[in-house]
Formats: structure tokens, C-alpha cells, sequence
DNA sequence: ATGAAAGCGCTAACAT
DNA sequence: ATGTTAGCGCTTTCAT
């Protein structure tokens, strides 16, 4: 015998009263009589009832969920900010589904597609560069799209990020200062449009402050991974580099690892700068000097943002621009 | 003017022929004449139709969404099962609802009570310990649950795992004789059954094997921080200690670096055994030695069982023990 | 303050 | 192979 659920209409027979009633007193509409809605609460406490958000969805139009597409929830750097987002969701009685896109194109369409079709409220989204297909999607439908550390040079979609430019430029400038005009670009996909136009913008004015000439074959682009950094370090040393800016966490652990283990001193005889902030850099030996990447805020304010729009709310300024601190650990010299 | 929503109904009138065919042709049944399904699927095409899987949730009784209730996702041990699930739970065309819960018990009960509301198809936990009441919230529910890196003591659910008392037993064995008899038991949350029962016990059985008596102070519990981890190297080294078993990977990176700090050297004068092998221990210098838990695979061995369940397969044993493999690295001396 | 009734967009018998 | 028809459980006018 299967167990029957509960529905509104039960509670109703039960309450003596219509199914608009009931619905009032468990959406909380004051339009109830105190009596009424104590009697309603009784029975629906009776029979064990609980409201079908799938029926409500289909009836109301909106589902309190909200999708989150990310490129792999195992970097710390897209945890933190799915931390931020899902804490604040869940403040504002949203849910997320998570999804994992590799940054795979295909994979960000067809996720996207499937997020719509469940037919989320929002969207928030984190990944590389946002193709003309997946902006073409973004506008098919009207659901709010907001971008988390993720940045849309067009500006058609709101987007929370911090200044790519003048942090990598401050950091870039503080690595000549400490230390000598040979400086490594690191990054992980330069096709993202903040390694490839907006740290690596700033990587150059730094070097344009000082008087050094830009040379193309300082430009690494590999993955974000430890190996990755690894493999690095013997190019360091035969190009005589004598520091490195980092795109990522991870890959910076790669290259300080590396480079300690060729017998190379860190940071007397090189310095490391990297990104992101997050957790993994305190964990490294000497200690990863860091743009200190307000993760969990990013995350954070990318929501607030999305609930305000799917709440129809005046917004003003949709590209948001947290501020940044640099963080002077062991992998740097001077202090500041 | 509002954008006028395209419904299945739309289809059925442009193409001439009823909703069931067009719901047919959507789903992929064979009973329609290819004619026909090309007709139908022209005009989906034409209108840009996309099914609303809220109001198929709502007929079918399906929502194929799964919920994941996870204490943090921002903990690598917790990120990588729930990488593991999503990978799995997409290649079965689900989607998961990601909830974190903080290892808070109310928490946990309102997250699974608006994972039931939403209807999921099924739930995966991790957690601490399935109290009283959440387990009463399972069964209130015939919702599927299953439970990855964690265990239920009475196995009521279905749950996938390792050894967890053979490997300890193993690797304190290991140390006991690279080393000495001083060896500490570092452990988050004791409540928790899988390090206050089963890796206690496999500590215990380790010492016995050895003839060496337990020593209660020699456990410690603590949190599963880097800082917790350093804070507790000074004790380590006024009680003498030689070596420790740690339950989490951070904490065991926080007491690497705190012995280290102090002027240890690791491993020679102290050895360290973790017990994740999260993606960190390659991060830390020395590595750290530990067991190998296939994190991807007990969140991906965990869907695949709550696809099972799911779609109401037989089931051949719903208490799943996953292999395991120690990783000899730098904390430790000896390999075998 | 409360009720009646019409959907929301789809699936799933059941007919034909 | 295709169509008809009830629902699924709820919200939301519109009355009263």
C-alpha cells in the first residue's frame, strides 16, 4: 500500500475551510483570521503536511533555485566563491544546483540549457570566457544571469570581480622594486579575458613605470595544477628568471615546490606572487605572497546581486568592483 | 509585452497532432511514425520549444535532482565527493541541489526538509553522525538516502566507505614500528563515529598488536584547520610524542609546519600519517604519507547506488567498502 | 476574511 | 501510431 501524500486539499477537508485558505496561512498572507489559522496550523501539523515546491514552481512561476555553473567545485578558488554564493542563497530561502562545466563549451550550453529548462529563477555563472553561443543563450531566456569572478568585457550581464588590472600592476611594480627586471608571466588560460587582456595589462604597465622592455617569451600559459608548476621551474632557471607572477594557487605551489627542490633559495634568489588567496597559500612553505582575493565575497555579493534583480529591485551599478589587499608572505622579500 | 512562453500545446497546434505525440517525440518514445517525429521535431525547432521540467516534475512525480548535503564544500575531503557525485549523477541526467550544513544538526534538518519539499529523487549525506532525528526525517520520507564517507552504525541506509579500522590499525602499525611507541591520535569531531569508533579502534587494535598500552592522553580532538594543527605541535613535543595519526589532511598540514617550525625535522624525529590523500598532501613539503581515500570514488560509487535505489534495481549490497591504498611519502620514513 | 474555479505545462492511462 | 482526457498540487484572480 503505497503511503498517500498529504496535499493542500487534504488539509482543507480536515480545517473546514478551502484550499485558498490554507495556502494563505502556509504562505503567511495576514488576509487570515487568527482562529482560522491557528486551526490550519493544527492540522497541517496533524497530517504531517508539507508543501510541494514543484507544484508551487509550476503554479507561481518561480522556483527558489538557482543554478550555479562552475568549472570544477575541486579549486579551491570556485569552492570559496560557491561557499559565498550558497550561504547567501540560502539567507534569501534559495537553493543551488551546482554544476561542473570543465570549462567545456559543449558542456557550459548543454548545463545552461537544463538549468533553464528546471526552470531556475538565476543564474550564476563562473568560467572562462563567455562565447558568443553561451551570450546567445544568456539572452534567449529572461532569466538573470550574474557573473562571479568571471568578467563580460561587453558589460551586458552583471558581474562581480575586483580590479585585475591595477592589482597585478601593484604587484608586477612591487617584484621589480624588490628585485631585478626579469619578471615571469604565469597564467592558465589566456584566453580568459582576465589573464589574457587584464593581468597581463597590468603586467605591462608595470614593466612600462619601469623602463622594461616587454619580452613575449616571459608568457607562460599552462594548467592549474601542481604538476604544471613543477615543470616550470627548470625554465625559470635556464631563462634566469628571477620572479614570477602566478594566475593561480595551485600552479604557484607547482612552482615554488619546483624551484625549491632545483635548490633554488625562495625568495632571495626568487620571488612569487600569486593570485587568489585561498586557503592552499598558507599552507605552502615559505608562505605564498598573494593578491588577496576576497573569494567567499566575490561569491557572496554575486548572489545578493542576483536576488535583487530576480526581486526586480533597482540596482545601481550591475558590474561590481570589490576592493583587494595584497597579502606580503614568504615568497617575497620585502615587506611593505 | 511579456515573451510569451512556448508550451507543448503550441507544438501539437503547429504541427498537427496532439500534445502525447509531441510529449512522444520529446521523450524519446518509439511508438511514433518517423514522419511524423520529424514533423514534430521541425517544429520545436522553428518555435525554439523547451520543455519546463518543473510541470513534467509535477506529472511524473519525478524531478530528476538529487540532493547533496555536505558540511562545507570548501573542504577539498567534501569537494572531491562532490565532484565524484556530479560527474555521476550528470551522466544519469540528474541534476544536484548542493546544500552546505556546517555539520550543524538544525541545520541539517531544514536543509533536507527543503530538499523533500522540492521533491529530489534522492539524497546523498555527508556528515558527522546520523542523530535520532535526522534519521527519523529519512524514513518519514520514502526518498532514497545514501550516505558517502560517512557511516551509519545500525546501516539502514545504504552507504559507501572504506575500512576504516583496518587502515588505521595498518598505518599505526607502520609507525609503531618505523618509530616508536609514542604515537598520538589527532582526530576532528570524536563524535563522529568513523574517527570516536572505528579509527580508534583501529589504533587501539594497532597498539594491542604491539603490546603497547593506550594511553588516553595521547588522543586529541580538535578542529580541521591549519591553526589547529599548529597549535597543537607544541604539545606534541612536551609530551614526547614521535609521531601522529591525523584525521584530516589540513590539520595535518597546520601540525607539519608547526613541528617544523619549532625546529623538528620531519620525518626523522616525528612521523606524520593523514588520512584523506585530498589533493593538499602533494602540496605540503615534506608530502605527507597517507591513506589513500578514493574521495572521487566513494561520491561517484555513492550516486551510482542512488541510481540503483532510484530507479528500483536490485540491489546486491547496499553497504558499500571501497579499497584503499597507503601512500608512502615524506612524513613518514621507512616505504613498504 | 474566505471560497470557487481556472489554470500552470506536462505525463500517463486509456481509447481508437 | 495517434488522440483524448484526467489529473499532478499548488497559486491566483475574482467573487462574496
Amino acid at each position: 500500500m503505497e503511503k498517500q501524500t498529504i496535499t493542500i486539499y487534504d488539509v482543507a477537508r480536515e480545517a473546514n475551510v478551502s484550499m485558498a485558505t490554507v495556502s494563505r496561512v502556509v504562505n503567511g498572507n495576514p488576509n487570515v483570521k487568527p482562529t482560522t489559522r491557528k486551526k490550519v496550523l493544527e492540522v497541517i501539523d496533524r497530517l504531517d503536511y508539507r508543501p510541494n515546491a514543484v507544484a508551487r514552481g509550476l503554479a507561481s512561476k518561480k522556483t527558489t533555485t538557482v543554478g550555479v555553473i562552475v568549472p570544477d567545485v575541486t579549486n579551491l578558488f570556485f569552492a570559496s566563491l560557491a561557499r559565498g554564493i550558497d550561504d547567501i542563497a540560502t539567507m534569501y530561502k534559495y537553493n543551488i544546483i551546482l554544476a561542473n562545466s570543465d570549462q567545456n563549451e559543449s558542456k557550459e550550453i548543454q548545463v545552461l540549457n537544463t538549468l533553464l529548462a528546471k526552470q531556475v529563477d538565476g543564474i550564476i555563472y563562473m568560467g572562462n570566457k563567455i562565447t558568443d553561443e553561451l551570450r546567445a543563450e544568456f539572452s534567449r531566456s529572461k532569466t538573470p544571469v550574474v557573473l562571479a569572478g568571471t568578467v563580460d568585457p561587453d558589460q551586458q550581464v552583471g558581474s562581480v570581480n575586483i580590479d585585475y588590472i591595477a592589482a597585478t600592476e601593484t604587484i608586477i611594480s612591487k617584484l621589480i622594486e624588490n628585485n631585478n627586471k626579469k619578471i615571469a608571466f604565469i597564467s592558465t588560460a589566456l584566453a580568459n579575458p582576465i589573464n589574457g587582456q587584464y593581468r597581463l595589462k597590468g603586467y605591462k604597465n608595470a614593466l612600462l613605470s619601469a623602463g622594461i622592455p616587454f619580452d613575449e617569451s616571459l608568457v607562460f600559459e599552462t594548467a592549474a595544477t601542481v604538476a604544471a608548476g613543477e615543470e616550470l621551474a627548470q625554465e625559470m632557471i635556464e631563462k634566469d628568471v628571477k620572479g614570477a607572477y602566478v594566475s593561480d594557487d595551485e600552479l604557484a605551489i607547482g612552482l615554488l615546490n619546483g624551484m625549491i627542490n632545483a635548490g633554488v633559495n625562495v625568495p632571495e634568489d626568487f620571488e612569487i606572487f600569486t593570485s587568489n588567496n585561498s586557503k592552499i597559500t598558507e599552507m605552502a612553505r615559505p608562505q605564498l605572497s598573494s593578491i588577496m582575493l576576497p573569494l567567499y565575497d566575490i561569491g557572496a555579493v554575486a548572489m545578493r546581486l542576483l536576488t535583487k534583480i530576480m526581486n526586480k529591485e533597482e540596482i545601481d551599478e550591475k558590474t561590481i568592483t570589490l576592493p583587494y589587499k595584497i597579502a606580503y608572505r614568504g615568497t617575497t622579500t620585502k615587506e611593505d
